[in-house]
DNA sequence: GTCCGACCGTA
DNA sequence: TTACGGTCGGACG
């Protein structure tokens, strides 16, 4: 580079964020994917190098680079842990662009730089510099204040997108000083976006004054006694660390070691094919004709680039055709190239799917090696390390406390564990630490223990764990994390940057199995893990764990965390090869920290209403039980469904219904109903009984045991990987299973109520499964009827039995009803005729005609279940994927079993996908929209809210409005999706 | 003490 | 006919 050369750098990171916030949204047509910031990108390069070969033009650069941010964690972070900390994800709709952008630039054949460990805006200041020494000029494409620094007579900043030149004179009149005091004047505003700090109560209009008057930093800070306004003399003075922090923070280091040297920014001609290529697979048409008249290139006889698209980490496009149409042989999406989520360092693997087994094969039989397990007991090897952890930046963690119950458990100890690379490059080689805080002494004493010795203090171990936990840079790795999650949060920590090793398995395995560490080590490690028994004991003479051993604590905790990380190694590149990256970022990792709050928070029960329903409750289970005894004849245990059926079928000699699969009469309530039905007295009242006690049993008396001590609230549990289809679960207690169907059921719905000056907010899908149905199988009927918002069951009553809508017997309807739920779990015309109570026959005749109606629907399962042969699994619309390996079993009953739940599997795991979605939505929704409205409860298609009663009115819609557009922008519903929501004070009104 | 089956609450 | 979790009785050790 010489004197006279012209240098443009832009600010590719800077761009990507403005353009994405400033373009309107903009989708690829054959696909969805976002690509409005592309776009912007591309026209806005295309203008610049245009004008620059334009030499009528006044600026013509010689020199081109395009400079990005290479990561989140740079040299600042370790001058300042908080740096950029508050910095949440990227919008969902960026994500796929960052990786696009970079494609785009190497189209237009130009340098795309970036350096581990330092920003976009150091790598642009020394490059400046350094063309500056060399006697060139510099044109630095953005509009970032912090880049205002580096203006100098040669060197200015071109605002591309408002085409707006920043010189010296800009700077001076939009921040009152010249770009050398840019440092300082930042140093003392401090930068909320970036958490520089700054001193309190300065702002760009005071620090300009201050500077004015004092001339530079050092200068106000040595006298800022002189100050005479009292609050900012006192301000400064205490802050003085504060602003000098701040400036180390937002100067820009000009020695960044650079990989490209300038020379290699020499401006090359534009290769028009590439970059015309490139254009078509984004589907750009305007710009795709404009570059290739300009370059002479034949857009037509040019192919579509072949541009990976990285959803989040993954590789695999949202192949819609495939993902909305019914599953067919031809759709495998097995083969997709390799995602970053694989990018750990073995270069010679060449297929996602190679890596994935070799590693698979090398920690199976790679060794546990308990010699490499510590207890750390004091500060200093624990500093060393948390250092050594935020070196590597990836270290598994694991808690260990007094309960499984993590809102009531007390922490005991936690662990690390870290792979040496050095030593293996695929992490098998681990050492693992455990680090002990309230260990007692004395296990067996009847007075308990002592503390035990050399323990860490809590606080001093805590606050060295939480900068470890906090750096998002820094990837955490935990097995079931939701848990460890909520205790760190209960101690004042919030983990940030981290992977579930029992979500991953759950991704890549629902159906095969549990997802339990014992049990994945078992699978992937052929390594049984020392029992969690056989440190505390079990039943009457068990322990909690801060009595073991610290040495056996160690062997035990140290190995979960080893373990963990091993499993990790394995898991994540199995992920990638299955192109299942997208599913566990977007539906898995993120509804950690979301229903952990949810868990947090918890729900009000009124106890008084739950013990007065008890009392109402055990009183008429008692009357009743004393008529029973009457009819019968003689006492018994009415609860035992054994001794039931021994005076029922037995003494009394009544005609017995179905028997269970032991072979014994059943007593179920359908039976009972029917006996009911033909005049016998007995079995209604047995019903009722039932009623009663499970009321009673299940939910008045048992809920009050789950308020919690300190927050008098009931905290459930969820469950994210129980499920083959994608639901959660809850329990302890569960909460998605309260009685609704019922009058006396609905009582105890009553008890939950909102905290004072609160309401409870209920917004559930209308009929979401059927909507998946219509809109997976494409049914025009159907599609046509939710467009319409018309009644779905008495249209397809219609339908099937030319009966008009108007007018229509509820027992038309009800039938119709039964046979739409029917679809959906996999029909049978034994199951239907069951649930009707018809014969079989007929049963089987109303599924013949709903086909006949519906061909799609027939098709639609034809085809479920025959992928689910071919492959074991079926698939969401979102890729999740359900594993049923009997599907292929040579037991007729098992097989039909199969098909049917691999039939509904798809469309109650869309469903569950579509909710996953909202949840992840709802609370940056409602903290954009400053709602103060939490999130308590999920009910599989219904989320319950506690709002504040000002705030109801506005809250509802955007409820309403981020759950009907879950699906989005991932996937365009062929079918809308309608959610109801209201407020009241308890549940049962709100619902 | 632990497990399993029957039953029943929800979507 | 799908997906769950909780309670009970009763059998096992």
């Amino acid at each position: 580079m010489k004197n006279g050369d012209h240098l443009f750098l832009v600010d590719g990171s800077g761009f990507i964020f403005r353009a994405f916030h400033a373009i309107p949204p903009l989708n690829r047509k054959s696909d969805g994917l976002p690509v409005n910031a592309v776009s912007g990108f591309c026209n806005m390069l295309w203008k610049l190098l245009t004008d620059a070969r334009d030499t009528s033009v006044g600026v013509t650069p010689t020199h081109f680079a395009v400079i990005f941010d290479y990561s989140s964690k740079t040299f600042r972070n370790e001058l300042y842990d908080l740096y950029k900390a508050n910095r949440s994800a990227p919008p969902e709709d960026l994500i796929p662009q960052f990786g696009l952008i970079r494609h785009a630039t190497r189209a237009f054949n130009l340098p795309c730089i970036e350096k581990e460990g330092f920003e976009a805006d150091d790598l642009i200041a020394t490059y400046t510099r350094l063309a500056e020494q060399a006697g060139a000029s510099v044109t630095i494409i953005s509009s970032d204040k912090d880049l205002m620094q580096l203006v100098t007579p040669n060197v200015s900043m071109y605002d591309s997108m408002k085409d707006k030149q920043i010189s010296i004179p800009e700077v001076i009149e939009k921040w009152g000083v010249p770009p050398e005091k840019m440092i300082d004047l930042q140093a003392m505003t401090g930068d909320s976006t970036d958490n520089v700090p700054g001193i309190p109560g300065i702002g760009p209009k005071t620090a300009a004054q201050l500077l004015e008057e004092y001339g530079d930093l050092d200068t106000l800070l040595a006298r800022a006694g002189e100050i005479k306004q009292a609050k900012r003399r006192e301000n400064i003075i205490a802050n003085a660390d504060l602003a000098r922090l701040s400036r180390q923070l937002v100067t820009l280091r000009t020695d960044t070691p650079l990989d490209v040297p300038l020379e290699d920014f020499q401006l090359e001609p534009q290769d028009g094919p590439r970059l015309v290529a490139f254009l078509k697979a984004m589907e750009f048409t305007t710009l795709t004709r404009r570059v290739a008249a300009a370059t002479d290139t034949d857009a037509d006889a040019v192919e579509p680039a072949t541009v990976p698209v990285e959803w989040g980490a993954d590789a695999r496009g949202p192949d819609l055709d495939k993902a909305s149409a019914a599953p067919g042989p031809s759709s495998t999406g097995d083969a997709a190239p390799a995602g970053e989520g694989v990018s750990t360092g073995e270069a010679g693997e060449a297929t996602p799917e190679a890596l994935a087994q070799s590693r698979a094969a090398l920690f199976a039989s790679a060794a546990i090696d308990h010699a490499r397990y510590v207890a750390i007991r004091d500060v200093a090897t624990l500093d060393a390390w948390i250092a050594d952890a935020r070196d590597a930046g990836l270290v598994a963690f694991d808690t260990e406390t007094t309960s499984l119950d993590a809102m009531q458990a007390e922490l005991v100890g936690f662990s690390l564990a870290l792979a040496d690379y050095a030593k293996d490059p695929a992490g098998t080689v681990i050492r693992a630490a455990y680090v002990p805080l309230i260990h007692k002494t004395g296990v067996g004493d009847l007075l308990g223990g002592g503390h035990a010795e050399n323990q860490i203090p809590v606080r001093d171990a805590l606050s060295r764990l939480k900068v470890l936990l906090e750096d998002p840079s820094v990837l955490k790795v935990a097995q079931n994390l939701k848990y460890d999650y909520l205790i760190m949060k209960r101690h004042g920590i919030t983990v940030k940057g981290f992977d579930d090793t029992m979500l991953m398995s759950y991704v890549v395995d629902a159906g095969n199995g549990t997802h339990g560490m014992d049990a994945l080590s078992e699978r992937w490690l052929g390594h049984k893990p020392i029992a969690y028994k056989d440190m505390t004991g079990s039943g009457k003479s068990s322990v909690t764990f801060d009595y073991v051993d610290i040495d056996r604590a160690t062997a035990y905790a140290a190995e979960d965390a080893d373990v963990t990380l091993r499993l990790w190694h394995v898991l994540k590149p199995r992920l990638a090869a299955k192109g299942l990256v997208r599913v566990y970022e977007r539906l898995e990792r993120p509804l950690v920290p979301v229903l952990a709050h949810m868990e947090e928070r918890g729900i009000t029960i009124d106890r008084q209403i739950l013990s007065r329903l008890s009392g109402e409750l055990a009183q008429g289970a008692a009357a009743l039980e004393d008529e029973i005894y009457k009819l019968a004849g003689e006492t018994f245990t009415v609860g035992s469904p054994k001794q039931l059926g021994d005076i029922l079928f037995g003494k009394m000699g009544l005609p017995g219904g179905s028997k269970t699969k032991t072979g014994q009469w059943s007593t179920s309530a359908q039976v009972l109903e029917d006996l009911a039905a033909e005049g016998h007295e007995l079995p209604r009242k047995i019903v009722d009984w039932r009623q009663m006690t499970k009321l009673k049993s299940t939910y008045t008396d048992a809920l009050p045991g789950f308020v919690h001590p300190d927050t008098k609230r009931v905290h459930t549990s969820y469950a994210l990987a129980a499920t083959t289809t994608g639901r959660l679960s809850s329990s302890d207690p569960n909460l998605q299973n309260i009685p609704v169907r019922t009058a006396e059921g609905r009582k105890i719905r009553t008890a939950f109520i909102a905290t004072p000056g609160h309401k409870l907010v209920s917004a559930d899908y209308s009929q979401i499964e059927l909507r998946v149905l219509a809109h997976v199988a494409d049914i025009p009927q159907l599609r046509q009827a939710f467009a319409d918002g018309v009644d779905i069951h008495a249209m397809t009553a219609s339908e099937m039995f030319g009966v008009p809508v108007e007018g229509m017997p509820s027992e038309i309807r009800r039938r119709a009803k039964a046979i739409n739920f029917g679809i959906i779990y996999g029909i049978s015309a034994f199951g239907l005729a069951n649930q009707l109570s018809i014969e079989r026959s007929e049963a089987s005749d109303y599924i013949k005609k709903y086909f006949e109606r519906f061909p799609g629907i027939r098709d639609y399962m034809e085809n479920t279940k025959a992928f689910a042969r071919e492959h074991g699994y079926v698939e969401t619309i979102f890729g999740r994927r359900a594993h049923y390996p009997d599907i292929r079993s040579s037991i007729p009953s098992h097989r039909a079993f199969n098909e049917r739940a691999s039939i509904n599997a798809p469309i109650q795991g869309s469903a569950a996908d579509i909710i996953r979605r909202a949840m992840v939505k709802i609370e940056p929704a409602l903290s954009e929209a400053k709602l103060s409205a939490r999130m308590l409860l999920q009910v599989h298609d219904e989320l319950i809210f506690e709002v504040e009663d000002a705030e109801v009115e506005r809250t509802i819609p955007i409820v309403v409005s981020v759950m009907e557009n879950a699906a989005m922008p991932a996937l365009d519903m062929r079918v809308p999706l309608k959610v109801d929501a209201r407020a009241a004070m308890n549940w049962d009104e709100a619902h």
